[in-house]
DNA sequence: TAGTGGTCTAGACCACAGA
DNA sequence: CTGTGGTCTAGACCACTAA
């Protein structure tokens, strides 16, 4: 039984938090329905209207997918809406690029002053750290650099595959994420980043720096990149 | 009094259509006050709810700004809150770069194919064409190539000044301003664009083509510009 | 046909800003 | 203090989907 009597944050949105726990959790799979509006109205002791509003702000987060005369259900961390949130370099047909991820290497320790500052993380805090190549059709285009707290992923670094997203990453952690802020300039290759991607030394290219948080703020990923945009384009989308 | 019975259209979505408008036209002129959501909701004879939902869907347009205790008011189309809703590029610093206009040349005539494919004009239709450069502290960074349908915009070629934003220009003309899309791309300068920015011939460069929307979805302008990227970066948020 | 979410109503109380 | 928007209630009817 929701209340506003404990607490200065508004029912809908005390729901919404317990809500995206149970889809954190995995206590709600993806791809299951949830109870309708009004039985979780009743289970929450809510109005349906209140317990509506807690399900838009998850819809709008990503994590529901609401269909009238269907139902409620839980997205995959690894499905379209959410995998590929984040990925905005197209080919020039206009086709989202994926690729296939080679990691190059993986190491974790004491977070550098760039880790520090960009992921919020204390002199004490350590990161983990993935060096991987994007290939799209067999070809290198995209190096990335990619730092994570090492408290939000504990022992990340013994696993094998990390070519999925982070969407999916994150939530074996029981971490959802949610906005991304990313800032693009045009560099000289560096040559470490020239030789994996057959390029000249110093040759221009994208360089992308994305910061992902979680739905509720903190830092997540912060990823640094070098693209060879060839043949390609970053989309970007001004609400 | 508003109602469903001749219209498929949800009521809170003609109310909004009503109300946008009034912004349009400017019968409801920035920094006004609206009528509270009882007042308005008497007007159009639809409960509160129906009322405020319409309110809602204006202020996520950026056309409204609503303060609990204070009121509803109209948003200018110069305020920073539309004005700078598509400068993206900032300082190292991550500060908005807006820069003064100067206009090099302004033309009208038969849209050509580009145009015509990107504004979804006719074969027919005209295109009024702007090319400028802004400066940012008295030094060229951008060159900007602006398309707009003569329809929408009729007369256009004869103003004197272009330095305002699309948002305001567009107002003037009653069209308002929604959403839009951009693409960035590396390449080399052509020789116009090296000139005016001070660049070798075929230096890479940041090429970004955007198309802006009216809320009603209609294009509204097209913009092809060539930005030197020293010290700044282009800023995107992936909500 | 049963059940879902989408819309809509007509109220209530609260937090907040300004006179 | 008054009036505003923010929250919340407890219903109603409708449009849509799937069995």
């Amino acid at each position: 039984m929701l209340t506003r009597r404990f607490s200065t944050r508004a029912i809908y949105q005390q729901m919404r938090d317990v809500l995206a726990a149970r889809i954190a959790t995995g206590e709600w799979k993806p791809g299951t329905a949830l109870p309708s509006e009004a039985d979780l109205a009743r289970e929450f002791g809510v109005s349906p209207g209140t317990a509506r509003k807690a399900l838009k702000l998850l819809e709008a987060e990503r994590l529901l997918t609401r269909r009238q005369g269907h139902g409620t259900f839980v997205n995959a961390p690894s499905s379209d809406e959410r995998a590929l949130r984040y990925s905005n370099i197209r080919t020039s047909g206009g086709e989202r690029i994926v690729g296939e991820v080679k990691v190059l290497k993986v190491s974790e320790g004491p977070a550098n002053e760039a880790q520090r500052d960009r992921l919020q993380l204390r002199s004490e805090d350590c990161a983990c750290q993935i060096r991987c190549v994007r290939l799209f059709n067999g070809k290198p285009f995209m190096v990335e650099e990619i730092s994570m707290p090492s408290t939000l992923f504990p022992g990340l670094t013994e696993r094998e595959d990390f070519g999925c997203s982070i969407a999916s990453l994150a939530q074996e952690f029981g971490v959802l994420v949610g906005g991304a802020e990313e800032r693009l300039t045009i560099g000289p290759a560096p040559r470490d980043v020239a030789e994996v991607l057959g390029l000249e030394v110093g040759a221009p290219i994208l360089m992308l720096d994305r910061l992902v948080h979680a739905i509720d703020g903190r830092p997540v990923e912060w990823r640094l990149r070098h693209a060879d945009l060839a043949d390609k384009y970053y989309a970007a989308n001004l609400g």
